[in-house]
DNA sequence: AAGTGGTCTAGACCACGCG
DNA sequence: GCGTGGTCTAGACCACTTT
């Protein structure tokens, strides 16, 4: 039952360490060294714990410098507005449009739901990504009351669910399903991106798991492709 | 001058024979004692090699039992036709519409070429995915001729452009970009894909990076999402 | 020169799958 | 019981970055 496994504990051990602040973003870890002392253990044992962060993209390795805290890589696989995560950054602001609420679960969601969350209310909640000023993305999301309290408005971070997931909660996403798919714009859809009924959008069903057991959360997106593409890499 | 390390060496003397077939999808690869002893090493080092081939996902470690290979996991996040790679499966054929051939390249492909690229000439090709003997994807694609010869029809395995490279050239995909955009259907693509002009359609721009140098392949694909969604997934 | 991560050795014991 | 992969020890030397 219990992971005994000391490189468990000690990526375990960092992990939390980064996930509150103590090792902030950009500043260095102690070195392989240090933590073997501290652990009473080798490096080999060490360097296994640090491969692990390596692997959930907590750390990046610096030969000759060390292992400094970086943030952590676009929520996995998250489609992002093209230069959302790049080079030429534009600035997306995003508003709560409707606070989290309790709610029934709406079928417009594109996955199975557990059992366990059928069982559940959901708290929903709504947002708009603006580019410019500008509405690019309606973003809709449920989760399972019982898996998660009610969120306060005023604890999104910057507009972001997961980084409150992970600053607050110590919850990281893990994985995540996607459906696209070419649609015209309803007349509500279009309203809210500021477009005409019938014009050309993507919609996104998503579903991200996270590291809590029974924790899921599901999105339902409209997104205006015409100026600002959805893009999304992959590196192996 | 130690040329090279020595895990590399076992990986890639592994991942040739598995490329090369000499160890098939569903079988096991030599225990990690038997691979010590043919290279004269010791395990660590030759489980640092197998940990790439796990990354790289050439293989699956079994406790107990062994490595297996396994099928390599679907080109790397290359959105695929629900279901495609999914518990239901549908059909997809392939039809190759236009065979490769030499030309220029074309300025709808999405992303800067290299310098190398702009040099060299290109292989154009097109293909049109088909479910249910209806088209739902049509897909043009070019590579440098400087990187690759130009491919003969009857070498596309299964209508797969990958499969081709990963059995005949042992060339595998190691990342790609790509670029999402709803769009109205020119009446061109229309045509190709049984639907009215102005329907709306899923047009992605991708780059796939292979692990031969200078090697990259552009696509530009247009898909009918209206009865089979583009589907994704992610883990970590 | 000192400190960091990268590679490697030569062992050990454990957990798991199977006959 | 035996062979497999999983974890771990206690070292060594190398490549790289910084002082």
């Amino acid at each position: 039952m219990k992971s005994s496994k000391k490189y468990y504990k000690i990526q375990n051990f960092i992990k939390k360490r980064i996930q509150k602040g103590i090792y902030p973003v950009g500043t260095y870890i102690p070195s392989e060294n240090e933590i073997c002392e501290q652990f009473q253990t080798t490096r080999t044992t060490v360097r296994k714990a640090l491969d692990e962060l390596l692997k959930e993209g907590f750390i990046a390795k610096e030969q000759g410098k060390g292992s400094k805290v970086i943030e952590r890589r676009k929520s996995l696989g998250l489609l992002t507005v093209k230069g959302f995560s790049g080079a030429i950054d534009y600035a997306v602001e995003t508003t709560l449009t409707e606070k989290p609420k309790i709610t029934q679960w709406d079928p417009i969601i594109a996955f199975p739901l557990t059992k366990e969350e059928k069982k559940s209310k959901c708290v929903y909640f709504q947002r708009v990504r603006c580019i410019n000023n500008r509405p690019v993305v309606l973003e809709n999301n449920w989760y399972a009351l019982d898996a998660l309290e009610v969120i306060k408005p005023s604890d999104f971070i910057e507009g972001s669910f997961f980084k409150t997931l992970s600053q607050k909660y110590l919850i990281e996403v893990m994985g995540a399903d996607q459906e696209l798919r070419s649609i015209p714009a309803s007349k509500k859809v279009a309203k809210n991106l500021g477009l005409k009924e019938g014009d050309s959008i993507l919609h996104i069903s998503v579903r991200f798991q996270t590291s809590k057991p029974g924790l899921n959360l599901y999105g339902d997106l409209y997104c205006n492709t015409s100026e600002y593409p959805i893009r999304n890499s992959y590196y192996s």
